[in-house]
RNA sequence: GACCCGUUAGCUCAGCUGGUAGAGCAAUUCACUUUUAAUGAAUGGGCCCUAGGUUCGAAUCCUAGACGGGUCACCA
């Protein structure tokens, strides 16, 4: 039998269980149903919690008796095992359910005749999940164990597990296989029960604080709401494109507009840019948006939620965060934007508010800037480079230049800043927030900035003229305060992880390398069906009946148009 | 996108200036009725990421590529 076609099927074998230890478990499988037993039976109720069976039997260990048992109390405990110790008559096991780890003993005398020899210790292996009852007894090296009068399969593993002492090293199988990372990583479980407990509590802190939890659509007619390149999708029916959501922005404002006096929206943004330790092409913010509030009060109410996340999750104020030590300890420092440039990033306040000026010291640092950029946006320049890297405390960097913030209100005091605020630590960005832009007018105008400036630098990033949304301003919206937060970062600081892919459960990979060998059989046609076209990535196979068709619709008829010609 | 590092048994990793591919765990067989990464003995297991090149000979050297990790750039 070839060795090589992993994914294909040859002989009505299927080849990714080509492989002797595969092989040995899948022979194991058969040798249960030969002798009656089910290897995946459907009836089996979960056991006792590990932590309860241990908890419960704890006084066991104060016993007198030679042997520290107790053979009047019945308990089923059920979980994966990860260790045996088969010592011929007679084994030691480790199983594991959601709680940890437990030891269970079996032997010869007091399973049914038989099914130790046959069953148990040549059947059963590390990876399969079983069900054990029995009673409760303290070893000699005083670990509470159960003392198996039964064991049960409740479901066999064909595939092995990692190695036992090492786990699994590999950041890839990490990655691409989350499953088998949980089970021998223990403490991967606990970042993600984590990253619950904090969604979890930031949704109830803002129906606390009677906030409306809405959903607005991830599919959008024009990208908006923040700077960022979309994915493109099509849909098929009304054959028009459609965008992924870069923010969720828009719409909640628009619910403001309808009344709604206070909304948020918890969910994933999508943004078709680079990938690294801090950017997966999905990512999930909160969104909430505070009818007749404004920026300040944003402020208040995030140091609000931060106590609140710190009380209920039981964390300290100061959380070690790599190297470094992060202190969220409430009130947040608060800079304005421009003071920034000079008290953090030591350039000389002269330098800050002047283009020409800029642009020399950007130079001078071998900092590459578009000549055609605004004041702001060199700023911005200014801040990237020398001031949100040393931002390790949480501080509120406020008053950003307006040109950089399409879709904040303006300061009544001077109309070149807007009343916003991003909030950083351990030099990432976590929040942002602003005053809403409410009048019309300005906002059109803004969008038409956005507009030129896509035009003079090439920023394919810059925003989108959405009228549609001008509209909804244009029925009057209550002055209105909105911050997005990122949760996976925010998470990432709390868990002191520095990938944003070890908060992810599945993050974003790239396909796993092809083996020239291993690509699957392709024996239906392969072109379209329609214009001809065959190149195989764009084609899908017909709903109803035989033959495939273009996915791009749009270019389907296109090439049938320049055929008929 | 640029640069650096990695890819060898199911897993964790060795493999020197090029000379028949190694260990531990895991697996198979045997022994062992309180072990703790159980122990002892024997056996089996490799497209050395892929494709070219250099060479009498390549896991090893060269070129290109794939995937992963890291640094930087991009992402206000």
């Amino acid at each position: 039998m070839p060795k090589k076609s992993r994914n294909t099927k040859t002989g009505g074998e299927i080849l990714i269980f080509d492989n002797q230890y595969i092989q040995e478990r899948i022979k194991k499988t058969k040798k249960l149903r030969e002798i009656g037993i089910n290897p995946y039976p459907n009836q089996i109720k979960k056991g006792m919690p590990s932590k309860h069976f241990l908890a419960e039997n704890e006084i066991l260990k104060e016993l007198d008796a030679e042997v520290k048992k107790d053979e009047t109390k019945h308990y089923t405990l059920t979980g994966r095992i990860k260790f045996v110790r088969i010592m011929g008559k007679a084994a030691f096991a480790k199983i594991e359910d959601n709680d940890g780890l437990v030891q269970i003993y079996y032997n010869r005398d007091d399973l049914p005749e038989g099914y130790y020899n046959d069953v148990v210790k040549k059947l059963f292996e590390v990876g399969d999940i079983i069900e054990a009852k029995g009673f409760p007894f303290v070893t000699q090296t005083g670990e509470i164990t159960l003392h198996c009068t039964e064991v049960n399969i409740v479901s066999k593993a064909i595939f092995p597990l990692p190695e036992k002492f090492h786990g699994l090293q590999d950041q890839e199988l990490r990655y691409r296989q989350r499953y088998l990372d949980m089970i021998m990583n223990p403490h991967v479980k606990e970042t993600f029960v984590m990253r619950s407990k904090v969604v979890s509590l930031v949704r109830r802190f803002f129906e606390e604080k009677n906030f409306l939890e809405v959903e607005t659509p991830m599919m959008h007619p024009i990208p908006g709401g923040a700077n960022a390149r979309p994915f493109i999708t099509h849909h098929n029916a009304l054959d028009v494109e459609r965008y992924l959501r870069i923010a969720p922005e828009l719409y909640l404002k628009r619910l403001i507009v309808g009344g709604m006096e206070a909304v948020f929206e918890i969910n994933r943004n999508f943004r078709n840019e680079g990938m690294d330790h801090t950017h997966n092409p999905e990512f999930t913010m909160i969104e909430f948006y505070w009818a007749y509030h404004r920026y300040t009060d944003l402020m208040n109410i995030t140091e609000e939620l931060f106590d609140y996340l710190f009380d209920n999750l039981g964390l300290d104020r100061k959380l070690p965060y790599g190297e470094i030590k992060i202190d969220f300890t409430t009130p947040f420092t608060k800079v304005p934007y421009i003071e920034a440039l000079t008290t953090i990033g030591g350039i000389p306040a002269e330098i800050t508010k002047d283009k020409v000026k800029i642009l020399a010291y950007l130079k001078e640092h071998k900092i590459e800037a578009d000549e055609n950029l605004t004041l702001g946006y060199l700023q911005a320049e200014l801040f990237d480079a020398f001031v949100e890297e040393k931002l390790i405390n949480p501080t509120f960097i406020t008053d950003f230049p307006v040109d950089i913030s399409p879709l904040a209100r303006r300061s009544d005091d001077n109309p070149d800043i807007a009343e916003r605020f991003e909030l950083f630590m351990a030099g990432k960005e976590i929040a942002n927030g602003f005053s809403e832009l409410n009048d019309p007018i300005d906002q059109y105008e803004r969008f038409k900035a956005q507009v030129d400036t896509k035009e003079a630098t090439g920023d394919d990033e810059a925003m989108h003229m959405d009228t549609d949304y001008v509209k909804a301003l244009s029925y009057g919206m209550t002055p209105t305060a909105g911050e997005g937060i990122g949760i996976d970062r925010l998470v990432m600081m709390l868990t002191n992880q520095h990938s944003i892919r070890d908060v992810l459960l599945f993050p974003a990979m790239k396909p796993e390398a092809p083996r020239p060998e291993l690509q699957p059989l392709c024996d239906v046609e392969t072109i379209c069906k329609k214009c001809g076209h065959d190149v195989a990535e764009d084609l899908k196979p017909a709903k109803k009946g035989k033959g495939m068709f273009c996915i791009d619709v749009a270019a389907c008829k296109q090439r049938a148009q320049e055929k008929a010609k």
